[in-house]
DNA sequence: TAATAGTTGACAATATTACTAGGTTAAATC
DNA sequence: GATTTAACCTAGTAATATTGTCAACTATTA
């Protein structure tokens, strides 16, 4: 699980889709007024979306991108991992060339941890995101979803 | 809060540490052999982890770093946010150039987003992970802590 | 059906960040 | 005091993120 504005930038460009389902198409020109992304990014951005199946995409005036699914039915972390390949495993997992045993240990303590967040943030969907937001609760508690 | 791979080194190089902990410093090439991070880098995540007041530093033959606190009082968040500068806050947020709601709402959303990973990561301290990988648990489970 | 404008899609260019290489200073041992 | 080991500093290179430019496609409209 990698975290950065990149990211960002893919979660903002998805709750902007999934806020403003009215059925129609949403144009990149549009999010990235709203957002303040530069629109070649977003094209970049949505080309991986798309791959992963997480967008559908129309061309020509009217056009645009809208979800695959529900805004349920999409977790935060999967829009994460289709923009932002993986942190790359560390050398030494699993492989000979580990010759000492803390070397190991000290990988698989970043790794668990890593797995236990991106658990964590597939636990969120899109929609919750939004629901919380429009509750008018400043923070989010995940113990409240 | 970033994640990325400088954070995971960070991190991994602090538990490397934690997790040798017999009084007497902890020099980098030591670190550099055992993680496979290069020396170069890890001095310069060192120079901003001291910075931070996190670890302290003795120079010559014998020397190295060591944890300032114990490792139960380091949590994995300061660790992070150490050698990863936050990401930046949009543009929008607060200012008076947003100019319309949804801008703000969808910023805000990932905001909270980010805070709630933060405090996340600063529910776990290093002697944590360590300790729970002492006890051969494959998997972390926050909720065990 | 031809022209036009809105839109996705591909590719190059720039800016920022990650990472490496080499030298300098301080402390300890011989 | 010379040598070794380590932190510390400065610059360079490589990779990635971000932006800019242009081509291809599609619906509308005349």
């Amino acid at each position: 699980m990698k975290l950065t504005t990149k990211s960002r930038y893919a979660v903002t460009a998805m709750l902007d889709i999934a806020s403003h389902n009215t059925g129609s198409p949403i144009s990149l020109p549009e999010i990235s007024n709203r957002q303040n992304i530069s629109l070649s990014y977003l094209e970049q951005l949505f080309s991986r979306l798309k791959k992963s199946g997480l967008v559908d995409s129309i061309k020509g005036p009217g056009g645009g991108y809208m979800l695959s699914k529900d805004a349920n039915e999409i977790v935060i972390s999967e829009v994460i991992q289709a923009v932002d390949e993986d942190l790359e495993t560390t050398a030494c997992n699993g492989k000979s060339n580990c010759h000492n045993n803390h070397q190991c240990i000290s990988h698989n303590l970043w790794q668990d941890l890593g797995t236990e967040i991106n658990n964590f943030l597939s636990d969120i969907t899109l929609k919750q995101v939004i629901a919380k937001n429009n509750s008018d609760v400043k923070e989010i508690k995940l113990s409240e979803y």
